[in-house]
Formats: C-alpha cells, structure tokens, sequence
DNA sequence: CTAGAATGGATAGCAGCACTTTCTACTATC
DNA sequence: GATAGTAGAAAGTGCTGCTATCCATTCTAG
C-alpha cells in the first residue's frame, strides 16, 4: 500500500507519518522508484504500536524509538527487554539521595526477598516516589509498599503469562510492550474503579463527576 | 518567610514559584506592604505537593489547578473529590467509539459487581485502553482485567485506610492526593521489579540495563 | 542614613517537543 | 497531457513550562 492508504488506515495523518519515518520509528518503505515506495501490513501494525505507546502510555518520541530498538534487536533477550521498555515508560530519573527513602526500600526488598541492584532503574524510582511522599510529610506512606508488593505479584505472574503465550519472539516481545504500557493505563483505571466503588458504599451519595 | 527563604527551603527557583503564584497553583502571600509579602509553612508545603504532583505524577499545570480547586472546595466530598483528582490525574480523554471494547468493559463490571455509568472517566478510560489493545491485535488483553480487578481491590482498602487515618479532612483530601499520585508511581515501580524479579528466576542471566 | 540587595508585579522571551507546512522534483493515473 | 499523489528536505507552528528583564518600592547592612 502507498502512504495514504497507511493513513487512512491507521487514523494518522500522512505528514506524521513522514515524521515519524524521519524520526526512525517507522522503517522505510520498499522504494518502487526514487519517490514511491510500498508500505506493508507490518507497517501499519507498528505504527498503531507506536501510537499507542505515544497516546496511552504517554511516552516521549524519544523513549519510544528506545522501546522499538530493544524491540528489533536480535540479540536481546526477553528478560532484558522488559527491563528496557519499563525503563523508557517510567518517568525521567529524578535520582535522589534521601538516606531514609534508600534504607526504606532496602528493607521492602529484604521483606520481600527480592534481589534487586540500587543501580536498578525502578529500585531508583522507587527511592524517588518515597523521597517525594517524605518531603511532602507522608513518611507513612512507605508502609504501603507490601501491600503494591502482594498486588503486584500476580499481575506480574499474569504479565508473563500473556507474554509467553505469544507463539514467536517476535510476538513475545511485543506482549510485553503491550503488557507493559496498556498494563499501566488499565491498572490506574481500575484502581481508579475500584476505589471508587468502596468509597461509594461507604458514603452513597452522589457519584463522582463525569 | 519571604520568597528566598522558600525557594531555598523548597529546592524551587524564585522565578518558577512567581509563575504558580500567577497560575494560582499558590496562594498569594499575606502582604506586609506593597511589595513585600510573607509566606507561611503552609505555603511551603502546598509549594512541595505541586511540585510532586508535576514531577513525579507528570500532571500538568491545568490538571494541578484543577486537583488543588477539589482540595480547597470546603463543599465537596471526599468522594467526590476523588473522582475530580483520579480524573485530573488519568490522561486526557480519548473516547472511543469502539463497541466491542464498550461490551467488554461492561461484561467486567457485571462480573466484578461494580456499578459504573458509561459517562464515568473511569470508564472511558477503560474503553479507551481496550479499543487501543483491539487496534494492534491484542484482544486478549481483555481477559487480563479480572487480574487487575483482584489486585485493585485489596489496594483501594489501604488506599482509603491510608486516607481517613489522616485526622482532619484536609488532611484526608491531600491523603487521597498523595495516595492516588504516588501511588500510581510506586505501583508501576513494584509492578517493574516484581515483573524483573519473576523473569530473573526463569531465565537467570544478566540482569537488565541500570 | 545611605548604598546595595531583595521584593512584588508585569511583560517578554526562550527551549523543547510533536507535529505541520511548504517546497521541489518527480511519477502514476485518468 | 492534465491531474493527483509521492519522497524527501527544510522551515514553520502552537503549546507548555518555565526564565529573564524591568521597574518602583522596600528592606537591610554598615
């Protein structure tokens, strides 16, 4: 198919489309002559991959071409490829050195036997979130993170599930970007449910705004 | 205090803490003459929450207003307050009118017992997730949200313990702040490490990048 | 009491980002 | 052979979250 045809397709208009062949999110299609080219089904399939980590997951372009790069590379890893794609969906370093929140997620690891590097991007995220909750006088809120723990232990098993499940590398992969950066937005939305329904029994009056 | 002394306390340039005082992010301080005005701790502390609601919860300026109206609006419930700050929080709208997401999201509500009306962020946001899983060939992804729901719910009752430990109820409603901002940043930080955890004991190799 | 720094308030400017527009030189199609 | 579509490059746009500059006034150190 010709770029239009992408377009029309995927919802995207053509000059985006050209940014992001310039941008190297999308390969080049198979030029016919100097100013055609052909574009494949596998085209469109990763330019709706990319839109929905650019809309849902709200990731820069940047961070994007980081996750598309981990997943072509052959020689990665399925392992080390989770570890890229939730590096580029977290939020930018914000490396803190708050002695409390470092000792505070020390421990959490050591409750929950979990052997983790501090020079690990989400060991240091999670320093972050706890520093930020101390300097705003919720030191309290650490006492949460056994519970995120025993949430997150069965989502992760799930997460792994529906990757492997995926027949081929190539589709394992993918499940994890999916898993990772849909798996976010559709946590926050039904947490969001969620709370939202306990605090509506305990207090039934009108529901929240639209 | 003066301006100085907060911006040194608080780790924020003078400049920027005059652009949320004109944004109404802060309030003015009490002023002692026509140009000199004095700031409280109060002020120190609202200055702290803004800043992690930017930085850690990527809110916008808009979306940080908009939370702190909830929290100062003496009307609103604390119910209703969580509805205005979850949906400031969750990423702008993008409705969909894609009917097979829309059944889906309501077949997991039916199944989870929770009453929601379709008009609800919550919801839209969902369907949202959903349609985009549908858009690059992931319709299973549906079959992930009971996982979610499980998990959500043991959250949601820490999430509203947390809450209403705090004393007063303006403590309750910057409860539901922090609770729901750096919440959702520390889930997805445990989400990351229990996901790394699990596929480091079934492939134990190298661990991912820093 | 005075020089220099700080302040509130206002306006203007800037960098980065995610596109969009515009252009040229072609090519496919009716 | 007129019309529409295309690749590729370069410049432009709109928005956001700050910064910088300015001024009249006021605090403050010596």
């Amino acid at each position: 198919m010709r770029i239009a045809e992408l377009s029309r397709r995927s919802g995207v208009p053509v000059p985006t489309i050209k940014y992001y062949l310039r941008e190297g999110l999308l390969p080049a299609g198979e030029l016919t002559s100097p100013n055609q080219a052909r574009y494949s089904e596998d085209h469109l399939h990763r330019l709706r991959l990319v839109r929905a980590m650019v809309e849902l997951g709200g990731l820069s372009i940047a961070a994007v071409r980081e996750v598309l790069g981990a997943l072509d590379d052959p020689e990665k890893s399925l392992h080390k490829a989770m570890g890229t794609i939730s590096a580029a969906v977290a939020s930018p370093d914000l490396g803190s050195d708050d002695e409390v929140a470092h000792e505070q997620v020390k421990a959490f690891l050591e409750r929950q036997g979990w052997g983790c590097r501090p020079t690990s991007y989400a060991y240091k995220a999670l320093v972050g979130v706890l520093a930020t909750a101390r300097e705003v006088g919720h030191e309290r809120f650490a006492e949460m993170l056994d519970g995120f723990a025993d949430a997150a232990r069965p989502l992760a098993e799930a997460d792994l599930a529906y990757v492997l499940a995926g027949g081929s590398k190539d589709e394992a992969l993918e499940g994890v970007v999916v898993g990772t950066v849909l798996g976010d937005a559709a946590m926050a939305a039904v947490r969001a449910l969620a709370r939202r329904e306990l605090s509506g029994t305990l207090q039934p009056d009108a529901p929240p705004p639209p």
